[in-house]
DNA sequence: TTCTAGTTTATAATAATTCTAAAGTAAAAA
DNA sequence: TTTTTACTTTAGAATTATTATAAACTAGAA
């Protein structure tokens, strides 16, 4: 990925390319392999890896904005804090709930053979599947 | 069952079956059909169904005693509040983003045929299917 | 360059939960 | 039965994650 494609992620997301935005884009998008991330690690890595400022609210903002925009999702895992992901297609997660670290798994590393249907006048809408970990 | 499971449910976890924590396990462990409570739902139960008060320490701090005695189980959902569970077999859930509806699915309704292994030294502890559901 | 809508920011507000420490109570000890 | 003890409840304060506010700032259109 080069900074073009994060501006045009950005425009086409009705998104203005701040600086903030820029430089939240680059670390979340600018890389290999998808992650998972706090607001409090975001905060963490932009105020010691990056010369300007950024409020919180700007971070909630944009991380908003970005999982609006299609850019990100969300990931249900106990505790306080939200989780979010750059992995945003479908797929399911090892947890290892005592240091709080989700691994994706692909969609295609599980298979499953049968589950019931959906109630009333309901639909299937995805099937998400948590390993728990122990050591 | 009975008030006497109650008060050994109590006593078996080391807990006192002082007034609140009776009416508080009479509701909840009282009935045929295990059921999900944030302690939201249940303060409002308590405060309307009952003679005694209860301050929102004393239910947050019963339910969780109960929790650590293994009488409880807590579920991940998206949102800020916890969810409860009475339901403590290994099971899964039909989940309603929309009106935050949980609904059980016992454990034999979903088979899985394939998974991956754990990562390096970890251990599968259980494996939890969320089915989110539409409309 | 000017204008405007969108953006950032510091700070206040909110919401769920946990903490505190004083007053109350169940059950053991006397 | 009374006393004693440890456990419990309670109101309210504190904490934590997140969202709201409204003033200052800025990207991009005009
Ligand atoms: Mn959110
Ligand atoms: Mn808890
Ligand atoms: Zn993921
Ligand atoms: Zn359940």
């Amino acid at each position: 990925m080069k900074k073009v494609d994060i501006l045009k992620k950005l425009r086409s997301s009705g998104l203005r390319p701040t600086k903030q935005r820029v430089e939240i884009a680059k670390f979340l998008f600018e890389r290999d392999k998808t992650f998972h991330f706090t607001v409090e690690s975001l905060e963490n890595h932009l105020t010691k890896k990056s010369t300007c400022k950024f409020a919180l609210a700007t971070i909630y903002n944009t991380v908003h904005a970005f999982k609006k925009a299609g850019h990100l999702s969300e990931v249900d895992v106990r505790g306080k804090k939200t989780y979010f992901d750059t992995n945003i297609t479908n797929h399911h997660h090892f947890y290892d709930s005592e240091t709080s670290e989700l691994i994706d798994i692909d969609e295609s590393e599980v298979v499953i053979q049968k589950i019931p249907k959906a109630p009333n006048g309901k639909k299937i809408k995805n099937v998400e599947v948590f390993i728990n970990l122990k050591n």
